[in-house]
DNA sequence: CGCTTATTTGATCTTCGTCAACTTATGTGG
DNA sequence: CCACATAAGTTGACGAAGATCAAATAAGCG
């Protein structure tokens, strides 16, 4: 029903849909792909705020600034929407209202999990809860109940999602390797051996 | 316009308001106060993972169960709503819900900006920035341009909410204090002597 | 007052970050 | 197709920040 004033945009890895600070010119749905939410600190230190997927929803509706950059991961496609359309439209659609009210609850309870993820975890449960998280959003079954996930991330952006840096995940991710609970056939792409184990890792 | 299907309730210092995995039953606002908002980790680890104070909203409208449990830090006076009741007059009320859409929003803007907190700073910074926030949010001016704000926490609490151990807090709060930055006349109490100098450890 | 609990302080130990070297991919031009 | 260049990832050695363990103080409270 929002077709009317959305259009169609493809986004290429790496390109920057909104920028922090910006004032927030539009909101979008994700219909494939994944993008980054990301702020950087003072020294340059980014620090990625969440990750989208498809069907989840981007930007600031109501609100005045983004508080956060938006960039492409992987080759991605979004429906936009000029923010000042979509906050009529939305005001004259209470139904879209509460799907959205609904929307950003789930989303505030997933940001809030991350939160214990941060403050909680070492480095080993960290990436060990992020790998189940990502085959749980972009698994696909392979042989032999196996799991497997091409990476929409690098190591360092895997780092930066983590709140570590790029050898730890490095290491971790070696570490799982050699005690038999993933395979690394390429760089971007691992196979999940031991779910159950991982899991138990993942606290 | 809520107050056909709401009614007070006062709550005292560690009384629990909902419990974590409780179907959710009750939502409420904060009229005075501090709560907190906690998830435990499986090894009975508590990270906090917000607090409440006055005019936040609490609770999961239109979800199951609630995924976080919440007690009063403080001597609190909240206005609860049946979830049933909420949940219809909300539907009913698009103006409530336009409302409960713009905070939850906000409310996500937060919860980011604590991920930032927790993912990339260092101890110091975390003590700085929770003074900082806290003063803004409680602070009372006292003589002299210096801001005084009593603790709704303990060491402990804090520790949790920074991701950080109670020896650290303390550590932290004693190394301002010999830095001149803070005093403690009491325990619950802090005095900022020098606020410029705090934000720049914030980063 | 004595007892219990919160906080501070000190002494180690661990984990993870930092710095550096090395290896593996991915190109690119000849 | 190869040689080389560049970027991404892995591995090792070391150090620092913060956790852990252990007392020592300081508040509260009956």
């Amino acid at each position: 029903m929002l077709n009317g004033i959305g259009r169609r945009r493809q986004l290429e890895p790496g390109e920057q849909l909104m920028w922090e600070g910006d004032e927030a010119v539009l909101v979008a749905n994700v219909i494939d792909g994944v993008l980054k939410l990301a702020s950087h600190s003072a020294d340059g230190g980014e620090q990625i705020l969440g990750l989208a997927y498809p069907s989840d929803f981007l930007g600031r509706p109501f609100g005045e600034t983004a508080p956060y950059g938006v960039e492409a991961l992987t080759d991605a496609q979004i429906c936009v929407f000029e923010r000042k359309d979509f906050d009529r439209f939305a005001r004259d659609h209470p139904r879209l209202e509460h799907k959205l009210l609904e929307r950003t609850l789930t989303e505030l309870d997933r940001s809030r999990r991350w939160m214990m993820l941060l403050g909680r975890m070492n480095a080993g449960q960290k990436v060990a809860s992020f790998l189940l998280e990502l085959t749980d959003r972009l698994g696909k079954a392979g042989a032999g109940g196996e799991t497997f996930v091409t990476l929409p991330l690098s190591r360092q952006q895997m780092a930066d999602v983590l709140g570590l840096t790029i050898e730890t995940v490095s290491r971790q991710l070696s570490r799982l390797r050699s005690a038999g609970l993933i395979d690394t056939p390429s760089r971007r792409e691992i196979v999940l051996r031991d779910r159950r184990e991982l899991e138990e890792l993942a606290g």
